[in-house]
DNA sequence: AGAAATTTAGACACTCTTGTCTAAATCGTC
DNA sequence: GACGATTTAGACAAGAGTGTCTAAATTTCT
């Protein structure tokens, strides 16, 4: 059924720019709607198809559904990663270092479109379908946050930070850099920049003071010889 | 049009549990389907009702929804008021008492019925509705966050705290004791009593870490002993 | 028991949406 | 320019859901 050279690309080049088109703004209208809200029409509309296009494509609205979800899945998993790969191994600043890896994670991998995206879908679809977000739950969670509390396990055993347990570790970090954004989040909003930074910020402030080890000596011994007295 | 005795409550009393059970009824449904997705029908048979009583009662799928946000609403903030009326003003055990705290905080304000759905309409339906759920984000976040903060500064003041920001702290006392829960809530899952307990413990070891005075020290004495050799 | 209010079941009109079908139009390629 | 594949517009059937109406049944209070 091929039609020309390329042995796996099926239709020419239109065709996928059209498929994409499709589920993008069909990503946008789940999230707005929900999947019940959500209208065919509409997408296609804001696709810039027609609804039989959509059909041709996707079938089913329920597939066209899956294939949103895996689509950002996969998006979001390589923006993760990317900016795992970024984490600051031998920090030349500890603390400003660590900041701008928060403030990557946020900008690159939660505040973005694909990420507001994925979390909102999650959030209102996701008891629907176990299978679908297990599946994002498995190579989402379940291989970044290891990647991360790995990260953090270097820098304790390159005595950079005092650590028991990296995967708490690595859950607090996160807890930490957005505790200020959480109200933003919640009504769908997206932080400013300056939210961001500043959050991280703080975040990895308290972070350090808890787990930095200079830090927390310096401050102790400031510490102690008040109290010590 | 009063029937009889009692000067404020219009109808006998059956006509009150109606009014509840269908509320009830109708926060599990938009929760579970979205605002497009719930069904009348459904509401009122979960609700042990006719269709017919619902439309009585609220008239409207949309102001029965509002009825609901409004009473999720309510029942949330007396419920996060009365735990924070809880808080250890004069800690024995500072590391105890406020993971105590944190525990009633999630057990009896994010982790139960109302909290869970509260959080979750806000999040299918928030940004729909805006002037509903800026109500909540007066009565709720704009005023629980500075009570919270409040409780931590006059901590700080006692001594058992070394704080810069109180509002900083709070949020961050709320992300680091909830950092093992996201990837539960994001699914919509209920942690369990023992999940919650140990969150709970890690994050306020954290956050004493950070900011608590005499463990600091301890712990600061400690690790220059091992350190300053 | 009796009167008033409330609830119920069922039918109903109306709208909206999904998914299919067809024939014409458009696109890309040779 | 011609061919094949894709896209388009529009009509269409089928189903589901909202909100209304009515008359009968039930509850509640006196």
């Amino acid at each position: 059924m091929k039609s020309s050279v390329s042995p796996d690309i099926f239709p020419p080049r239109g065709h996928e720019a059209k498929r994409v088109s499709i589920v993008d703004a069909a990503a946008g209208v789940f999230c707005r709607e929900g999947f019940a809200g959500a209208n065919i029409d509409l997408i296609a509309v804001e696709a810039g198809v027609s609804r039989q296009t959509v059909y041709n494509h996707h079938g089913d609205k329920e597939k066209l559904f899956i294939a949103v979800v895996r689509d950002l899945t996969e998006r979001c998993n390589a923006g993760i990663f990317a900016t795992i790969a970024t984490f600051p191994d031998q920090p030349k600043d500890l603390e400003a270092d660590l900041t701008g890896f928060a403030v990557r994670l946020n900008q690159n991998c939660i505040c973005n479109r694909d990420g507001k995206f994925l979390r909102k879908l999650i959030h209102t679809e996701g008891e629907r379908y176990p299978e679908l977000f297990a599946e994002w739950r498995e190579q989402g969670p379940g291989r970044t946050w290891p990647a991360i509390a790995a990260r953090f396990a270097r820098l304790a055993y390159g005595g950079y930070l005092t650590i028991e347990d990296p995967d708490v570790a690595a859950r607090q970090f996160l807890g930490l850099a957005n505790a200020e954004l959480q109200t933003t989040f919640m009504l769908g909003g997206t932080p400013s920049e300056e939210e961001v930074v500043q959050s991280a910020r703080n975040g990895v402030r308290t972070f350090l003071r808890a787990f930095g080890k200079r830090r927390s000596v310096a401050l102790v011994e400031k510490q102690s010889a008040l109290a010590g007295a």
